[in-house]
DNA sequence: GCCTTAAATTAGCCCTGGCTAACTTTTGCC
DNA sequence: GGCAAAAGTTAGCCAGGGCTAATTTAAGGC
């Protein structure tokens, strides 16, 4: 309840935001080969323009690459982040769906919850689903 | 998967906002009789401008009613949305701490991940709590 | 009662993440 | 190969949510 807390906000909201690119920007390199622009205005119903924004900034901090009219790729770093992002997404609603939340529902709660959810709680779930629950 | 999705970001950190702040602000109310901004100052870590910023949207937005030099009080939308935050909160924390995750941690995690679950999660969550996991 | 100090307000700045509109480049079809 | 449509870029706008700095008001101590 003390003050150090709520470092989230601003900065994390832009971590948020980059990590969900670059998952979908893994997601469209692994189903169709490359990803366009395209594909992200289309998995996030945002305008190109925006996309564009989006991407420049992704590229400023060296989570992918992109030349003018080409395809976008991930650096390393953006590979790991997708990569992680995606395993805690795939736990999160692995979880809630054993939780007995209905696949649909799973699907879009499990994107707003894995940004927040700790090494912790995601070890926890993990053990839940491997284990069962605690007694 | 498909495009109708994602009606999150702007719109819906807003709310988190809203929501975490009218939350602060019922808590103070009820330890200390008044909310002043100086305990959102030392809640939330920000500087007396940005509360005072905040403050205001959630006055356009009526959820607060303030008078120069005043405390903040609550509108009745404001309180209502103040008790549904924290009963999601405290639901979601409870929940965690059950699952075996650490105070702290659950402390945590459980102020980032309330506001992303729906109805649905939330109830399956007082299920397990109320009656264990399911089988 | 004055005067310091704490609290609140105001003005002005920055970045993020949206948008529209106008333009350029690619692509693909005939 | 040319031309229309699709994709990408650029410029310029807006709101949210941060900040500093300067000012004003309210409170407390003496």
């Amino acid at each position: 309840m003390a003050a150090i807390r709520h470092k989230r906000t601003r900065h994390d909201h832009a971590s948020e935001l980059a990590e969900d690119y670059v998952e979908a920007i893994a997601d469209a390199i692994e189903q169709s080969g490359v990803c366009r622009a395209m594909d992200l205005v289309n998995q996030f119903a945002v305008t190109h323009a925006t996309v564009n924004n989006t991407v420049s900034r992704l590229q400023r901090d060296g989570l992918v690459v992109t030349k003018p009219y080409q395809p976008i790729e991930l650096t390393n770093a953006g590979r790991r982040l997708a990569a992680k992002a995606r395993h805690r997404h795939q736990v999160v609603e692995a979880f809630l769906k054993r939780l007995g939340v209905s696949d649909r529902v799973a699907a879009i709660d499990s994107e707003g919850i894995e940004h927040h959810v700790s090494k912790e709680t995601l070890a926890a779930m993990k053990r839940v689903l491997d284990e069962g629950w605690p007694a």
